[in-house]
DNA sequence: GCCAACGTTGGC
DNA sequence: GCCAACGTTGGC
């Protein structure tokens, strides 16, 4: 099992959502990185830190989980979406997307800041400088800390 | 709102 | 293939 950090705009789309919602499709990621890791390295089951960014403060909200594999992102074939790319075809699909289920909603955010400051996050992906995949892996013992400080 | 860091695009 | 210009991300 893999362990996950993916990102989010809470303004866009919260942890509170995601509990309300109790699942969500991860559309919308334009980038080649993360979607290269939704298509081939996210399995059923892996865990994921869910991450409030551009947020007051921004940190670890919660926890989801991956309940379907990568898929077409057909928001980029809906002309009207704000995700619409023209290159992306269903024969032809460029981008990728998962579904996330809700785990749980901590009950305080667990900050950027107190993530940089603590020695054994110090490689974490995260909080290094420019960090700005929005779909990143965490190690294990990474994830488990992090549960640790809530 | 500012701006540094980064990814992508496109001219050459 | 290089690299300048541009657009985006996201912390602050």
């Amino acid at each position: 099992m893999k362990y996950w950090l993916m990102k989010c705009e809470p303004s866009v789309y919260s942890i509170d959502d995601l509990e309300r919602d109790g699942a969500t499709q991860w559309e919308g990621v334009r980038n080649y990185q993360a979607r290269n890791i939704m298509r081939d390295d996210m399995r059923v089951g892996d865990p994921v830190l869910f991450y409030h960014s551009n947020a007051d403060p921004s940190g670890v909200a919660g926890v989801g989980r991956i309940c379907r594999e990568g898929y077409p992102d057909h928001f980029a074939w809906n002309r009207k979406s704000r995700y619409f790319d023209e290159r992306s075809t269903p024969e032809k699909p460029v981008w990728m997307m998962v579904d996330v289920e809700f785990v749980e909603k901590f009950p305080r955010i667990v900050a950027l800041a107190e993530l940089k400051q603590d020695a054994a996050l110090k490689d974490m992906m995260v909080v290094q400088k420019g960090s700005r995949l929005s779909v990143q892996p965490v190690t294990g013992a990474q994830f488990k800390h992090v549960l640790r400080m809530v």
